[in-house]
DNA sequence: TAGGATGATCGATCTTCGCTATGAAAAGAT
DNA sequence: ATCTTTTCATAGCGAAGATCGATCATCCTA
């Protein structure tokens, strides 16, 4: 195997038209490039300097082959730059995994402060349902995922990020609201609608239900917040929807009402996900506190932070 | 300085996603590729590789690299290609020098000829005194040149082409011809005219008038044949024309005469002539013969072939 | 003819590369 | 839960490769 560094002596010789100059421009002894560039020559079966005893010049061959030689050496040399460049983790493209229930909601707001911060990074962004987030996270189809802060396993790092309440989605024209105030309590035996299986959304929405004796409707699941939205305008139950999407999408009052609990325990928490060692982690905990920090900056009244 | 097995190394693992898995595709063990892999990540100052205990996969700032990576790799396995097609030297460039007073009226019957042997094969012709042809191939500005068959040096070897008469050419209004034969005795006392001295031809056309006693005229000097032929139309004296020349170029036999001598001692030589020891001189003995044949089945009526 | 170029060659040394053997840690199987 | 398998990392040895210094042969120039 011929390494670059025989092309650098070519490259070099063919300049200097003589391999003692060309040695001594190289910092190197002139057997040296006696022995390697008959190596190059060997390895590529053709020779490609003349040696005369006042001069060594390129042949016919050489002369062929050498533009291709001096772009390789300049491509090697633009990654070598390239990496210098890369090392610091703002000049790559990271793969973000979200939920559909928070990525088109939490997105447009976080998107843009981190392209400021970091304008070379460059996200590739794909929405999934949190299984197969945290599955992709571990077998490397993703770099980082943002998720429910529950899912444990201690190859994977946590960086809690911040709580969202959950809403109650109404009807406009049911009217459940017991003088102003409506606690958890009052849920019991309403009939609720929630997302699919497949979603963490669901399965907090069980939750809540259980512990407050409110009907979880299993005949009809949203496949998207957007229809539960819809369902829940019909008429045909109440919904949780999370306050980020509420913030929005919902802009017209008159089909629904949405309120907040009293009690202040429905909420779901979102952490950002990714491999505890993955080389960027120093880099992805700067990360956090970039995201964190857009938060409290530009969700303040919709979410709460957490860390 | 790392390596383009480096490289390689890289690519394999990045598209096997395990160390070992890459290593048993190279035929190498997979302690090489760690410490292999290791040093490229150091010299490039980016950790490419995310070691899990499952697998091996790129890093963001990896991914990143690959591509160019990739390419580069291809260019240089073209480079390899290529370096195998141009061994056979019938796929290069050669640069051939030829004088004013052949180059215009040889290579027309010898360039195409050549190309249809060797397709590939391209010259790039330049045009010079002799002088500074025999000097350009010494200095490598030549790898071939057409020149006269003098010239001695054993740096430089001398295939002998062809001998080409030199014809009398005289303004069709004088008559000089003593009853159809001419000789080389008829010649003393007559005006001849000349190209100028950093010719080939010069030298000859004097050496030819000290053995004849003809005069030669040092006051009007053609710069090329053509005014040298223009000179003698407009009655200035008699010259010598290679037989070349007056092939290709005259074509009104009424403006001008021209005749050979009996006796037939004058002429002038060319020979291929490369540096004896350039690396292609084995291909230049198979030009040799291609042009040997050339001449002899195109140019059997003006010019005798010499070896 | 001597001095100063050139590249080639040889032997010694240092570096690099790759292998074997082994270790550590995690995932998967029983 | 334990055992096996699989993963990458590490250490030490040996072979191959790269480099150097010294020397040689040759050519060109003064």
């Amino acid at each position: 195997m011929s390494s670059l560094r025989q092309l650098e002596y070519l490259l070099e010789v063919a300049e200097a038209g003589s391999l003692r100059q060309a040695a001594m421009r190289l910092g190197v002894t002139q057997p040296t490039l006696t022995v390697q560039l008959r190596a190059l020559e060997e390895h590529l079966g053709v020779v490609l300097l003349e040696r005369t005893r006042s001069a060594t010049l390129l042949t016919p061959a050489g002369r062929e082959l050498l533009p291709s030689i001096r772009t390789l050496l300049n491509q090697w040399r633009s990654i070598v730059e390239s990496a210098n460049l890369i090392s610091d983790n703002t000049h790559s493209t990271y793969k973000l995994g979200v939920p559909h229930t928070l990525g088109p909601y939490l997105l447009p707001t976080l998107l843009p402060a981190i392209h400021h911060q970091f304008s070379r990074l460059r996200l590739h962004v794909r929405e999934e349902v949190p299984d197969l987030l945290l599955k992709g996270l571990e077998e490397g189809r993703y770099d980082l995922v943002i998720g429910p802060i529950t899912s444990s396993s201690d190859s994977i790092t946590r960086e809690p990020l911040f709580r969202e309440p959950l809403l109650l989605a109404s009807p406009v024209d049911m009217d459940i609201t017991t003088d102003g105030d409506f606690s958890e309590s009052d849920l019991s035996g309403l009939e609720i609608l929630a997302v699919d299986e497949r979603h963490a959304l669901r399965r907090e929405v069980e939750r809540i239900c259980e512990q407050t004796g409110a009907r979880l409707n299993r005949n009809y699941e949203g496949t998207s917040l957007d229809t539960l939205r819809q369902m829940v305008v019909m008429g045909m139950g109440l919904a949780f929807l999370p306050a980020l999407y509420v913030r929005s999408e919902i802009h017209r009052p008159e089909e629904l009402r949405v309120q907040s609990l009293s009690g202040g325990r429905l909420f779901r928490e979102h952490a950002l996900l990714y491999r505890s060692n993955a080389p960027s982690r120093r880099f992805y905990r700067e990360l956090t506190d970039l995201i964190r920090m857009v938060i409290d900056k530009d969700l303040k009244g919709t979410v709460t932070p957490i860390s």
